[in-house]
DNA sequence: TTTTTAATGCAAGTTAGTTGCATCTATGTT
DNA sequence: AACATAGATGCAACTAACTTGCATTAAAAA
């Protein structure tokens, strides 16, 4: 549990564990507010969870999430998926085939400026069908 | 010019006028901050601008573009194209094939929550070449 | 066990964006 | 063309999300 931040070079310190496990039990991108929500019962203040989001992120071990919306959200870097976001309700599906490798590749032969990419992100906006049946009310 | 505008329903004011121009002639993707001070000297008020660019991301005259920083980003949505963005300098480079229809049609398929996709985005992120030799001296 | 290096908490500050409200203007109607 | 009206604008105040500085504390290297 700990190792993944031993190989990132990282203090092991309990904020951090903390803030590792909130990621490995939730399923959907989540913004730093609710991080500190869900860290608050073990004395972690905020600015920690900020300073820990940065510096998780430097690393690779989440990746920033645009749902559009006011806050940044962040998943764990080692899901290998992407989404459909409802503009609405802010509701989010993944799904399970990553286009990386293969755009990676094409932009890598053509770029002047880039020889390799380090990460990616996909992202698809909708309106999910409750919502549509919402609004013809 | 001002038919974008009138197909979107949209009144035809200065305001908006100026801040479609702006767009219009920049290459890559814009903050507010930059709108704002683009379009300063025809005494457009911050407030306008943000809320312009609410409308217009509305009505999908443009879209956002996350660019990893602090801001929300935007580029005319009639751009078909991706993103490689470098993570040190915010140096951008646009590359000209989307791979909006492919993904679209392969996730309406599977998806239960959703039965068609309005927008996306994809963004990749690297170090460009400047940026990897400056950080090795 | 000591020393070093980095992480944390608290308070204060900043940045980016929002809201309320009075006024004004673009556009549809007569 | 004059009028009505829905919607746009500007200003001031406000909020949300995040950052910085600094003194204190804890993790890991020596």
């Amino acid at each position: 549990m700990s190792d993944i931040l031993k190989s990132k070079k990282l203090k092991v310190t309990p904020a951090r564990m903390v803030v590792l496990e909130v990621f490995e039990h939730t399923e959907k991108p989540v913004s730093a507010e609710e991080v500190i929500k869900k860290v608050s019962k073990f004395k972690v203040d905020q600015v920690t969870v900020y300073r820990t989001l940065h510096s998780f992120e430097e690393v690779n071990i989440i990746r920033r999430v645009d749902m559009r919306k006011g806050a940044v959200f962040y998943e764990l870097a080692s899901l290998h998926h992407h989404h459909v976001i409802c503009t609405k309700c802010g509701d989010v599906e993944d799904f399970d085939f990553c286009i990386g490798d293969t755009v990676e590749k094409k932009i890598v032969k053509h770029s002047k400026k880039f020889s390799k990419i380090n990460d990616h992100s996909l992202e698809l906006f909708s309106v999910c069908k409750p919502c549509i049946k919402n609004s013809k009310k």
